[in-house]
DNA sequence: TCCTAAATGTAATAACATAACATTGTTGCG
DNA sequence: CGCAACAATGTTATGTTATTACATTTAGGA
């Protein structure tokens, strides 16, 4: 294992996606394991799951994909954010303490409890305008 | 055609989803409006997408799913958000100037240039706590 | 060791979305 | 009106994403 407490699975999945420059779905990923012996949907929907659970990747929802987590140690209640290139599929992801503010009020003020939030900016990056 | 400029497929689809209380995914839909004389797939999604375009519907992009706007009249620049609860499905559509002058600053400090962005709050409302 | 919980393997199926192509309806212009 | 151009529709097939169900293996602690 490269990583911490990762299984066989979760590290295959884990550095395939680290390996990629842009987001990967999960039948790209089991497209680029098959020759490490991955052979089913459910072998990486299950490693994509706990690694998302533990931070270490991060689920793009408008595009049902994945990416691998760009921070060091990256807090799973904390909001995360990403900006992605429509044109090149590169993938920023950033925080912003002001915006987190502002939805954490939005929250309290309707006694609403959050439990995972997605941002998710699709555009044009400046490469590629 | 009970609303402005709308196809009847368009028109079936907005009323159908005025009518929920909760997001419908595309399928849903199909279903309900089957004996409207719907049949596939493409029907409903082509009249979603005219709706999304038009602001009309909004797609939530972790839910797979969508709703009717919830404003008169949703411009569709400006950043819209959700709270989705996911005990009661119910959706609040609502909006933060703060929040979208952060979310612009970040895209003007890269030159990277907004097309969609979605900002979904999933979580457990007053009324599930 | 033995028990238990976590992880894995495998097949089948469900849920979501689009491609391709033929047809019909609407609008505006000569 | 008659025609062209475009938008919307109908229909079939297929592609893509995700989960259910169940059997088996592995890892770690009493
Ligand atoms: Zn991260
Ligand atoms: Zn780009
Ligand atoms: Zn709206
Ligand atoms: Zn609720």
């Amino acid at each position: 294992m490269t990583e911490q407490n990762l299984t066989k699975n979760q590290d295959l999945v884990l550095n395939q996606l680290g390996k990629s420059k842009t987001p990967m779905s999960a039948y790209d990923l089991l497209d680029s394991l098959r020759d490490k012996g991955l052979k089913a949907p459910l072998q990486i929907y299950r490693a994509l799951d706990k690694l998302t659970e533990m931070g270490l990747a991060h689920r793009l929802e408008s595009l049902n994909a994945f990416v691998a987590c760009a921070h060091p140690n990256c807090h799973e209640n904390e909001l995360i954010a990403f900006g992605i290139c429509e044109k090149c599929n590169k993938v920023w992801e950033f925080s912003d303490d002001e915006v987190s503010n502002r939805l954490d009020l939005w929250a309290k003020e309707r006694d609403f409890t959050p439990v995972k939030t997605s941002l998710e900016i699709r555009g044009i990056c400046a490469k590629c305008a």
